[in-house]
DNA sequence: GCGACAG
DNA sequence: ATCTTGTCGC
């Protein structure tokens, strides 16, 4: 039901990551950043899109601004969008950016106080075949701190979901424990964590924008209640539960 | 041909 | 992303 990815559009697509790509900052810019217990920071931010069951189109786009380190929800916007991309692994942010970028204007115009100092992305940022994933995208794009916090493992440059990765991933004992995602380069392009002390299963995190790995990785901790740091749940419930009340499952 | 494939 | 309830365990 869905027409093959056009070649011409997909390099195109490739293009703009590698000119957006230079554009990224991998280090703390803030002062906050860089205090132990990240005093100075007040406001997280959380994105995530939830869709209508068999609906290709249309979507929830959701924005949250929670907290620091309360992790109360200060702010909440869900707007239907009409996606026009499709998904193809590796351009997610071709699809969602435009529209969580709306969100960030529309916060912007109505409460410009709360804007957030960080936004969590649900998804990649440096950790992605060409070192630019949603997070980063959304990140020079928006001139926002954003981390990439993604469910699953995506398989990239020389980092595979092998025995080794699931003997490193049992030997993350206690929540906070992490470990590198080294590409085959050397560089370390994000960190397995295990986010907290239940979830066996870790999140994969890495840098979307103006703030460093390890920060990324210390702060995404310092932000979750249950594995998915909570900016993120908090998107992703909020947006869920606006499509059950607004488009009820269609029964026939 | 086979496996991989963030959301 | 979504399809999907209960169930086993701490």
């Amino acid at each position: 039901m869905s027409a093959p990815p056009s070649e011409d559009l997909v390099q195109q697509w490739e293009s703009e990551q590698a000119r957006l790509r230079g554009l990224v900052v991998e280090q703390d810019t803030e002062q906050w950043q860089k205090n132990p217990d990240f005093l100075g920071l007040e406001r997280v931010g959380g994105v995530d899109l939830s869709f209508i069951k068999g609906d290709e189109v249309n979507a929830c786009a959701q924005l949250v601004v929670l907290s620091y380190p309360q992790l109360e929800v200060l702010y909440e916007d869900s707007q239907m969008v009409a996606l026009t991309a499709p998904y193809i692994a590796g351009f997610l942010a071709f699809r969602e950016t435009p529209f969580l970028l709306e969100a960030l204007k529309r916060l912007e115009k109505n409460k410009p106080e709360l804007m957030p100092q960080v936004v969590f992305v649900d998804g990649n940022g440096l950790f992605h075949y060409r070192e630019f994933g949603l997070a980063c995208h959304l990140g020079v794009l928006s001139g926002l701190p954003c981390v990439g916090v993604a469910k699953n493992l995506l398989q990239v440059e020389g980092v595979y979901k092998n025995e080794e990765h699931q003997s490193q991933i049992a030997a993350l004992q206690k929540g906070g424990d992490s470990f590198p995602l080294t590409a085959s380069s050397g560089k370390v392009l994000g960190k397995a964590l295990r986010s907290s002390q239940k979830s066996s299963k870790p999140v994969y995190v890495s840098v979307g924008h103006k703030i460093g790995l390890d920060t990324a990785v210390r702060l995404t901790h310092s932000c979750c209640r249950y594995r998915v740091p909570e900016p993120i749940r908090q998107a992703d419930c909020r947006s869920r539960e606006y499509l059950r009340v607004h488009f009820p499952a269609a029964e026939t």
